[in-house]
RNA sequence: CGCGAGGUGGAGCAGUCUGGAAGCUCGUCGGGCUCAUAACCCGAAGGUCACAGGUUCAAAUCCUGUCCUCGCAA
């Protein structure tokens, strides 16, 4: 088939890949333009740029794609689907049904759960014990277009998000290439989505990783895998910020103790006390330094019991 | 030229301001104690103090340049 390919981050880079790969012709790659990232405001072109670059393919980057010159772009451009991956921008109406097979889009949950911006960190800090890819054809709504093809997976006990992320990625790249061979041989049925029951996985946000210690240990704890290994979960210890990347769970309740306060620093891990219970944790980085795990950071870095955690 | 922290034996750090014998907590190896141990005691190995220049009688420490890592911001 021929096909435009609309994608931004890493998550989208798979599908691009395996589409190439199952032998399609990728007519246009449509991209977010580069914006400047990491030390030094460096301009950096996105991932699936540098992955369409490699297979020489041509890539449009519109600041938006609502408006008459985008539109134009991909009107003229000759494909019988468009596939898009975590593009990050809207898609305007018009195009929804410019080509043959309209839009495809792969989204990282079992719909119509958990749709939205970020469904595969959502399902990590939910506690979902399961979570997979959905391809669906789109519709004007947000993520609420009629499901063509689904692929569950279980969720490992200490899976994070960027684990899951990761597996998401891998799966949603050959259910698509999967779901294309069968609309082509008219083998789909579009079913329609049922109600969600779910909210709406909002965007992550930085502030979303300051650890909360009145909540219960639990949460936190699938919070800190949810938001691994961005943004982060973190607190303030001694007026600098702590990342916390791993913990455990301890069921055991520390009643004479404030939310928040370090009850125990054992050779290899740091105990916290929370609203439910106390978290152990297991590997933290500090401001400036390294991500380590506890024992690595004690052997420098000397904890009393007592020190309240922000 | 966005702001900031840092690079010191295998790991994590102190020492840098106020130049003057390379140190701490662990790990490793050897020995001892012990029914036993991740415990305790004794001993040992292991470092061009990121790299390159400069100042000085003397530089991990002061000055200049480079490379690398990390936090914030985006």
């Amino acid at each position: 088939m021929k096909i435009i390919f609309m994608g931004t981050p890493d998550f989208s880079v798979g599908t691009l890949e395996a589409l190439v790969k199952a032998g399609h012709e990728i007519t246009l790659v449509v991209s977010q333009p580069d914006r400047p990232k990491g030390r030094g405001h460096e301009l950096v072109p996105t991932p699936v740029k540098e992955m369409a670059f490699k297979h020489n393919l041509r890539v449009y980057q519109p600041e938006k794609l609502k408006g008459k010159l985008a539109e134009e772009m991909i009107e003229k451009t000759e494909a019988d689907v468009i596939v898009v991956v975590a593009f990050g921008q809207i898609i305007p109406k018009s195009i929804l049904n410019m080509k043959r097979y309209g839009c495809i889009n792969v989204h990282a949950s079992l719909l119509p759960k958990y749709r939205g911006a970020a469904p595969i960190q959502w399902a990590v800090i939910d506690g979902e014990t399961e979570s997979g890819v959905t391809i669906m054809k789109m519709d004007e709504g947000l993520d609420t277009g009629d499901m063509l093809l689904k692929a569950g997976i279980p969720l490992d006990e200490k899976e994070t998000g960027g684990s899951l992320f990761d597996k998401l990625s891998t799966l949603g790249a050959s259910l698509c290439v999967e779901a294309l061979e069968k609309l082509e041989a008219g083998e789909i049925t579009p079913e329609k989505q049922g109600e969600t029951t779910t909210a709406y996985a909002k965007m992550l946000t930085k502030e979303m990783g300051y650890l909360d210690w009145t909540r219960p240990a639990v949460e936190l704890e699938r919070l800190i895998r949810g938001l691994n290994p961005w943004p982060s979960a973190y607190a303030q210890l001694q007026g600098k910020t702590l990342k916390i990347w791993a913990a455990d769970v301890c069921e055991e309740e520390q009643a004479e103790s404030t939310c928040g306060e370090i009850v125990k620093v054992a050779k290899d891990a740091i105990y916290v006390a929370c609203g439910k219970g106390t978290l152990k944790i297991t590997e933290l980085q500090l401001q400036g330094k390294k991500r380590m795990d506890t024992a690595a950071f004690l052997r420098g870095y000397s904890l009393e019991k007592g020190i309240l955690l922000g």
